[in-house]
DNA sequence: GTGGTCTAGACCACT
DNA sequence: GTGGTCTAGACCACG
């Protein structure tokens, strides 16, 4: 369910944090569902338990899930609500992205294009 | 020519090489046309001359630019190949990105249109 | 009577005591009157006795209960005491407020304000 | 300028972020201007450089100062920034209490009476 | 020297 | 057993 690219420059915390945003976005998780222990995800990913606390704090102060003492972490968002918010991140990226690809001459066309090709590359990945 | 956000929170040796490729791609920086030394765009900047040369380095070390002992450091890249490599890393981005977006149900329509939205505000900006 | 708010992040028990001093501050719990047994409302609530237990000690030793073994608890305080009680504890607390308040130059003249409007907002939600 | 209250019962590191906080509302510390390193001030407090650490951070996430890898941390809102966004905080708190106030019998008039008497206090305590 | 991340291990409050 | 905080010490990236 969550696994660990150590190989990726970004922090273990960030890429729990993203995972678990995903599994919520996707209605994988569903709201007040009871994710696994601060101590148990450790254990399976064989990392610091302080590692994986952090990433539930980061994503506990960004509304996406609620801890309770002595009983655990919760999802708290809607699936919609974190679809929506996860949207609005990534369409920043987006943002970023297209500003670079503009300054250095790449055109609507020619992006939209590769964004076409890409999508159908994901297609056939599944289709297999 | 260069100028240096100290908000951003990436380094600054990696918005130099970002800066000057850009300048490459561009076509402002020509093939084999010098760059500013060292020590003298560390004063224009005023910042730390090892932040220039690892910039520099970086640069020299992705094909870029090239350096001269003695004489200083010169452009590389046609306009043109300087495009293609940045099209490359972009493209590389953006496959990345739709990864996440379709894996939270952000289907082709709804990306593309985004790109169009963003491009149309790019345009706007460029018309003031 | 009471209910519990499981995303509150506050420990349940305090969520007890701060409820059952308010119902015997505004008079639904009279003097000497009988408190449903600690398993009795474990039940009702569902949650551990454990946690009743310890709320019950708290409002035991602030004297706003009293148990007799083998009996049940009773209050103790007769609602006006417990109001007295209580206004020491919000004074206390807004002590604290205002220190802070001040320390970052909100005026008194602000503050009263904004009591007053936030006293008007009460009143409208009672008027519903 | 930063001290620690053992007896609070908040972590410590809330602590500071509140100290802090505060500090900029006031106008002590100006925008841009540097923050003690994460390791001098570990050392002044004789606390740990993680704790000071955490606190630096939610003050980063909370946009109230900014890192820069290797320089230092910095001062991002203006003064009056920082003010607002405490005010909003501290009518916050305000709300709450009013609410409990106002469950347990006690009126506006009683409040604001409190409210200005304490005020006077602290006047009398800067007049000495 | 500076911030950022991670590990290891400890203690506390709560259920 | 669960989350939350803290300490101690290490390593990395950056300037």
């Amino acid at each position: 369910m969550i696994t660990i690219d150590y190989k990726d420059r970004r922090p273990i915390y960030e890429q729990i944090v993203e995972r678990i945003s995903q599994l919520v976005a996707g209605g994988v998780l569903k709201p007040d569902e009871q994710l696994p222990s601060v101590r148990q995800l450790a254990l399976e990913l064989s990392i610091n338990p302080n590692t994986i606390q952090r990433a539930y704090s980061e994503l506990e102060s960004a509304g996406i899930i609620y801890a309770q003492k002595g009983k655990g972490n919760f999802v708290s968002l809607s699936s919609d609500d974190a679809k929506k918010g996860f949207k609005r991140l990534i369409f920043t990226k987006l943002n970023d992205l297209i500003v670079q690809a503009d300054s250095c001459g790449i055109e609507q066309a020619e992006f939209v294009g590769e964004c076409a090709r890409i999508y159908q590359g994901l297609g056939e990945g599944k289709g297999k």
